[in-house]
DNA sequence: CAAAAAATGTAGCTATAGTTACAAATTAAA
DNA sequence: TTTAATTTGTAACTATAGCTACATTTTTTG
């Protein structure tokens, strides 16, 4: 087709693609401040291993993402000691807590079965803007 | 704090973690073959430059990922010219199409704006699972 | 306290996904 | 029909995130 007598393309969606793939990159972040203050509250501490097992990868992945973690300033670690959470990062852990549960509960509330609600929710959380996880709350609350 | 004495970990949810990183690896491929989609319906064909405007990447991005979906069969190009969907291709993206519609209609029924619900669908809908899915079908049948 | 086990760290590999800079091909214009 | 503009392709780089294999350190056990 000759591409003169194409429609021209209509102003691009770009920005939702580009929140999209933003969020994406925050996944692993919120994730492990998630998983830290968890194992910390449950244990006492979080150890390397305990990370690993939790979300299912290995210690190496652990390893270099604490790194990255610790640069941005989330966490705070020393060599073959346990990992703690910055100020930052128990506020962000916090957060990602609180939006995880509302997310969970209001998939629940749905009658999306247990099981299911907490594997949608894993991933659902990361991309549910305020203004959702408000909706989501409201609608949670007039039940 | 001796480890020995810490209490033992149970056992691990990293099933959900799994799904949730296997659900965001497929993500680009989703958003590529709804846009092509889209964009062949809209223009009578799909074309990188297309494509990167329409995903707010460059053209060079475009070019490897297209590369990627063509191994995997979801697409199949010759040089400079336009970009097809395989029939696997077609599949996807309608099924991404419709599960994207649903998730996006069910945010604005909870009375999340138009533009935030958008914006949040993006990421929202790889998440989602067919359980869920049907849930908000139902509960869009319901008013 | 020495030896064994467990935990942590590091080297080096792969894949995805983004970029800029530049080359080649196609399409549109003069 | 040249020439200029656009499109497409490629090379080379970065960052994230996964892996195995192996080294080092710490902790537990005999
Ligand atoms: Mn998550
Ligand atoms: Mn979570
Ligand atoms: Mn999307
Ligand atoms: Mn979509």
């Amino acid at each position: 087709m000759p591409r003169s007598t194409r429609k021209p393309a209509a102003t691009p969606p770009a920005e939702k693609f580009r929140r999209s793939r933003r969020d994406r990159a925050a996944e692993t972040a919120q994730d492990y401040v998630e998983a830290i203050a968890d194992l910390s509250a449950a244990l006492g501490e979080a150890r390397v291993v305990d990370l690993a097992r939790r979300l299912g990868v290995t210690h190496v992945t652990v390893n270099r993402t604490l790194a990255r973690l610790k640069k941005i300033g989330f966490v705070n670690t020393l060599p073959y000691r346990a990992i703690f959470l910055t100020d930052a990062g128990r506020t962000l852990a916090a957060e990602c807590k609180l939006r995880h549960e509302t997310v969970t509960a209001f998939l629940r509330s749905l009658g999306v079965p247990e099981k299911v609600a907490e594997l949608d929710a894993e991933g659902i959380e990361h991309h549910v803007s305020p203004e959702t996880l408000v909706a989501f709350e409201k609608k949670l609350k007039r039940r």
